[in-house]
RNA sequence: GCCCAGAUAGCUCAGUCGGUAGAGCAGAGGACUGAAAAUCCUCGUGUCGCUGGUUCGAUUCCGGCUCUGGGCA
């Protein structure tokens, strides 16, 4: 059975460019590794510069997976990226290939590590009627329909998503979130190395910034505009991309350009800042690493290898 | 040079009719089962510019000084 690599890490800790060093590295070995990708936004056709997409030159030197292959209004999930990674894996693994999952979506990279319960599809057409009750309603009277519903719900009630999320379950499918976890929904894959990158924060800030600056000055304002000729007025999923409305503010001169880096440098700080309290916390069996690439990867390498023997 | 307004948390500012002070942002920590670059929770001691005076007691009132805005020359 051949392992499932996974390349984590906060924003901006090198993942990219790791993971295809890791991947050449196996190659010497005559090691067949590729990339799956486990990045939210990345997953997006859009903003490749304001979301760090690997570039042509960085994709050429190892095989990309799952890297913009949703359009713009299109919403997504855990559960779908689940399923169509799974798929991606299994396609490598019947090649004799590694996969690599990389990405800072701790979210998705436990679904495949840890496994998630099995949740009947809640229709998007329902998921909106969900939402203009609560509109209707107000926040403390859908909280206590949901408690009616799902009375071991525990949920703080500012918490919209989480909520709108647990009336949706409960009401559509007739039972609450906590009966469909208890059904379990174990991983499929029991040979998974995890690496987290987690440079330190003065390192890391130092990267962050640099990015946001690199990012402004190399066309991410150039981009959005051209994104928002296409797409006028959008709202849809990648609002959510740090710096997205922050340009348009930009554009509307509401902001400066100085201004609107600070935000983008601290909204990425704070992002990172969630994204390693996840990696610290919520994985398990996970080998930390701060140093330079080729120590890494050697440690790696001997730390996990012993599919050297293997194969 | 004169007049006016400021000077309080890392930043922007509120406040104390005299009993040593609190918001937002930033920051720190945390949660996380199909929106996750999202969403949510917790955490506030700082010579209240410096220096005299009045007072039992001054960041608060009075004087002087320094600095920063703005105005008049």
């Amino acid at each position: 059975m051949l392992p499932v690599f996974v390349v984590a890490g906060p924003t901006a800790s090198g993942k990219t460019g790791f993971s295809i060093e890791l991947a050449e590295k196996f190659r010497e070995k005559e090691i067949c590794c590729e990339i799956i990708n486990a990045d939210s936004i990345q997953l997006y056709n859009e903003l490749k510069i304001l979301t760090a997409f690997p570039n042509s030159k960085e994709m050429s030197r190892v095989p990309h997976h799952l890297f913009g292959i949703l359009e713009p209004f299109e919403m997504y999930s855990v559960g779908k990226w689940k399923q169509v990674a799974e798929a991606k894996i299994d396609e490598l693994h019947k090649q004799g290939k590694i996969p690599i999952l990389c990405g800072g979506t701790g979210f998705y990279l436990n679904s495949i590590i840890q496994g998630i319960a099995k949740i009947p599809d809640v229709p998007e057409s329902y998921r909106k009627k969900v939402w203009e009750r609560f509109q209707k309603i107000g926040r403390e009277n859908f909280m206590e329909e949901l408690l009616k519903l799902d009375s071991g719900n525990k949920l703080n009630p500012n918490n919209t998503q989480r909520i709108l999320r647990a009336y949706e379950v409960v009401s559509f499918t007739g039972k609450p979130l906590s009966y469909w976890w208890s059904q379990g929904g174990k991983s499929k894959y029991n040979d998974v190395k995890t690496l987290v990158l987690l440079p330190p924060k003065e390192k890391l800030w130092e990267n962050i910034l640099k990015r946001s600056i690199h990012m402004v000055d190399n066309g991410a304002i150039e981009e959005v505009q051209e994104f928002l000729s296409r797409y006028p007025n959008y709202k849809g999923p990648l609002d959510r991309v740090i710096g997205f409305i922050e340009i348009q503010d930009f554009l509307e001169r509401k902001i400066s350009k100085e201004q609107l880096i600070e935000h983008m440098f601290i909204q990425t700080r704070q992002y990172a800042k969630r994204q390693s309290t996840w990696f610290r916390n919520q994985m398990s069996d996970v080998m930390f690493a701060e140093a330079g690439f080729s120590d890494i990867i050697n440690k790696f390498m001997i730390f996990y290898l012993s599919i050297d023997k293997k194969l």
